[in-house]
DNA sequence: TCAGTGATTAGG
DNA sequence: CTAATCACTGAG
C-alpha cells in the first residue's frame, strides 16, 4: 500500500473549505491497542465553517464541547450524537475561528458512525493532536482527488441558506 | 418510514 | 432540576 508523511500544522491551518476536499484520498492512519497500524483511505468529508455556518456547533457559541474548536487546526473534536455513534472531525484554521471537518467516511466503512465504530474512536479522542498523536494521524498521499459536492446531511435544523451549501466533499 | 439512545444544552 | 435536541444507523 502506497503511504505518505504525516501530514503538520500548515496543512491544517487553513480553510476548512480547503482543507476539507483536501482530506480526500489521504489516510486516516490509527493503532490498535496492540500498536497494530491501519490505514483507512478518506472517501467522504463535510465542512463546519465558523460561528456563522447554522449547521457548525460553534454557531451556538462556546460551550464545554466546542471549545476544541475554537483552538488550532489539527486537533480532533470527537462528540456523541444520537445518543449513540461518536461524529469524528478534524478541526482547522487559526484558534478563535472556529472550523472542523467531518470525515463521513471512509473507503472501507460508509458513514460517520461506522467509521468511528469500527476504528475505536470515542470521547477519548476529543483534544487529540493528529501532528503529535501516537494513535491517530492523518498521512498524505501525493495523490489530487477528483472529487463531487453536495449539501451537508442531517442538517435541517440549520436553515435554507445554510443546508444549501455544497460543503460536503465526495469521491 | 421510524425508534433507539444518552450527552449536551438552554431555561426555570 | 427538567425537557428538547441531535453533523446517525438498522430494522422492517
Amino acid at each position: 500500500m502506497m503511504t505518505g508523511k504525516r501530514l503538520q500544522r500548515d496543512f491544517y491551518l487553513r480553510d476548512v473549505l480547503e482543507v476539507a476536499p483536501e482530506l480526500l484520498l489521504k489516510f486516516l492512519v490509527v493503532t490498535d491497542s496492540r500498536g497494530i497500524i491501519s490505514r483507512h483511505i478518506i472517501t467522504e468529508t463535510e465542512a463546519y465553517r465558523g460561528s456563522e455556518d447554522k449547521a457548525c456547533h460553534a454557531s451556538r457559541g462556546r460551550t464545554d464541547r466546542t471549545e476544541v474548536m475554537y483552538r488550532q487546526g489539527g486537533l480532533l473534536y470527537v462528540y456523541l450524537v444520537y445518543g449513540i455513534h461518536w461524529m469524528l472531525n478534524v478541526v482547522t484554521g487559526q484558534s478563535d475561528n472556529p472550523q472542523a471537518v467531518l470525515i463521513r467516511s471512509v473507503e472501507d466503512f460508509r458513514g460517520p458512525g461506522r467509521v468511528t465504530r469500527a476504528l475505536k474512536i470515542d470521547k477519548s479522542y476529543n483534544g487529540e493532536d493528529l501532528t503529535s498523536s501516537s494513535r491517530i494521524w492523518i498521512e498524505d498521499s501525493e495523490v489530487t482527488a477528483d472529487y463531487k459536492t453536495s449539501e451537508r446531511i442531517g442538517i435541517d435544523y440549520a436553515g435554507e441558506y445554510w443546508k444549501a451549501r455544497p460543503w460536503r466533499f465526495y469521491l
